[in-house]
RNA sequence: GGUUUCGUGGCCGAGAGGUUAGGCGCCGGUCUGCAAAACCGUUUACAGCGGUUCGAAUCCGCUCGAAACCUCCA
């Protein structure tokens, strides 16, 4: 009956919207997929990141105990064009004469930074690939005994073919072993050593170029790319836990691979539910570094970019990606970062109002109705656009109030504080970017100069006052003549 | 070629078999010394063609168009 209180989340498994129960409650085991770190941050990162930060959020504020992993790729993995076999991290390290380590440090390090500008709550762990050489190579130990992978120069293969007599491989990308092997393309120079195209590689051993090496049973090389993710989650979150998260670019070979990987390994699925956020384009087409089309999230703040008008806020585009469902396709335009940025201020700025709403012994609102529209807007899988929709009914709400349309008791301000303090802030994270800026001494020039102002208006020299306004505006500081009075605003 | 999605008004985007999504923009009004802000009102929608139905933007089929994945990528 209560069905509305229950979160549901779209599952990629059967492709359909599941009641979330968790394995152990009120325990929850969360693995994301995070990023490779040869590279800055760009638009891109910042989908996935906000997406599981709201659920990471939701699934806090609904009372749950999470243990949120999500891992740092540090470890490249192969090129397929004309100069590789090579591993990409190593590459980047030589080209700038720096240890290979020390490249994957600093784009961490920019990656967090950009994170927290976009207020993403840090994961409980965040594990390095490098750092569990040991767990990986254990798991392919395991694969291997299990009779599923095949060594072949130093190399260890998984071997799609045998598995899926048991097992089906293909059963969350939707694909069908024979289409695969009759429709891979086999132009991979490492290919030859596989015994079917569709087998992926679980150990490399490594080229003499290679400086990212680690030694193995094997040979000395390097894992694929597949078996970090199901030796890490293993480790934090058990052989089976609760959600497994990414990008959808990532459903196929990445999380079909795991599937398998864990199914060779421990004999079942990793995880129950699996979910993805869609892409980021940019005039209809998806943003990646190889399509030279991708917005660093520094360019973005800095609006360095050539494709930018201006810069844009790291929280204006929080907002900007949690106006869409994490499930769609979300395009990428100045005019539409340009609205964002409007409708997200005004959204803050009514928040800033409610102090100066006449309390009134009689209520014309019922905010519980809408704080029970966001509960059930995020519980229909984290539907953030439609809560956002539900605020801005509050901030019509508030202007009217304002304006003596609507009338607000003193319960009502209350509920209306503990809705943006529970749906902006805790959950979609959203914080007012000028609440730091505005210091006590700010304050009191500000006051000055508008006083200054308000005599000059007095006196009809408007010449004055107008000056004062285009000086301030001129400063980013936008006056604002209210029935009520001055405020003022920084834009 | 295969797999998975998607086509909503000027733009971004929800929803979903019958009842206003929302934001931004445009236009009109209120307010203002003038603006801005704010409020009120208004304007264009569900790719095309068939089918199911009392009724479809929503279900089914086909056509057209777009994207992602099949190769590193969030």
């Amino acid at each position: 009956m209560d069905t509305k209180n229950e979160l549901y989340v779209y599952n990629t498994l059967d492709r359909k919207k599941e009641l979330f129960a968790p394995l152990h409650p009120p325990h929850v085991g969360l693995y994301v997929c995070g990023p490779t770190v040869y590279g800055d941050p760009h638009l891109g990162h910042a989908r996935p990141a906000i997406t599981f930060d709201i659920l990471f959020r939701y699934l806090q504020y609904l009372g749950y105990k999470v243990r949120y992993v999500r891992n740092i790729t540090d470890v490249g993995h192969l090129e397929n064009d004309a100069d590789s076999g090579e591993d990409k991290i190593a590459k980047k390290a030589r080209l700038e004469e720096l240890e290979p380590m020390e490249v994957a440090q600093y784009y961490t390090h920019r990656y967090h930074i950009a994170m927290d500008l976009l207020n993403v709550r840090r994961p409980s762990i965040e594990p390095q690939a490098s750092g569990h050489i040991i767990e990986q190579i254990a798991m392919i130990q395991q694969i291997i005994d299990a009779g599923l992978a095949y060594i072949k120069n130093g190399s260890v293969y998984f071997d799609v073919k045998k598995y899926n007599l048991s097992k089906k491989y293909g059963k969350l990308s939707g694909r069908v072993l024979d289409d695969l092997l009759s429709h891979t393309r086999d132009n991979l120079a490492s290919q030859d050593e596989k015994e079917n195209a569709v087998d992926f590689a679980l150990w490399k051993k490594a080229q003499p170029e290679h400086i990212m090496r680690w030694p193995s049973p094997w040979s000395e090389g390097f894992p694929g790319w597949h078996a970090e993710c199901t030796a890490m989650s293993s480790k934090y979150l058990g052989k089976e836990f609760d959600i497994h998260g990414g990008g959808m670019d990532l459903l196929f070979p990445h999380h079909e691979s795991e599937i398998a990987q864990s199914n060779a390994a421990y004999g079942h699925d990793p995880c129950k539910y699996w979910m993805h956020n869609n892409m980021i384009t940019i005039n209809g087409q998806k943003m990646g570094k190889s399509l030279g089309n991708f917005i660093t999230l520094e360019a973005l703040f800095t609006g360095t970019h050539p494709a930018l008008d201006k810069a844009y806020s790291p929280m204006t585009v929080r907002f900007f990606i949690l106006q869409a469902q994490y499930r769609g396709t979300l395009d990428f335009s100045n005019e539409a970062l340009m609205a964002a940025e409007k409708g997200f201020k005004r959204l803050m700025q009514a928040k800033k109002m409610l102090t100066m709403i006449p309390v009134s012994q009689v209520s014309s609102v019922n905010i519980a109705a809408i704080q029970q529209k966001c509960l059930e807007a995020m519980n229909d899988d984290l539907n953030t656009p439609m809560v956002i929709a539900q605020l801005f009914e509050v901030v019509r709400l508030i202007n009217s109030a304002l304006d003596k349309k609507e009338s607000f008791t003193n319960e009502d301000i209350l509920a209306i504080e503990a809705l943006y303090a529970t749906f902006v802030g805790d959950i979609m994270g959203l914080t007012d970017e000028q609440a730091g800026q505005s210091s006590e001494l700010i304050n009191g020039l500000m006051q000055m100069v508008l006083d200054m102002r308000q005599d000059a208006k007095i006196k009809k020299d408007f010449a004055n006052s107008d000056k004062i306004r285009e000086a301030l505006l001129a400063l980013n500081i936008q006056v604002k003549d209210g029935k009520e009075g001055v405020t003022w605003q920084i834009v």
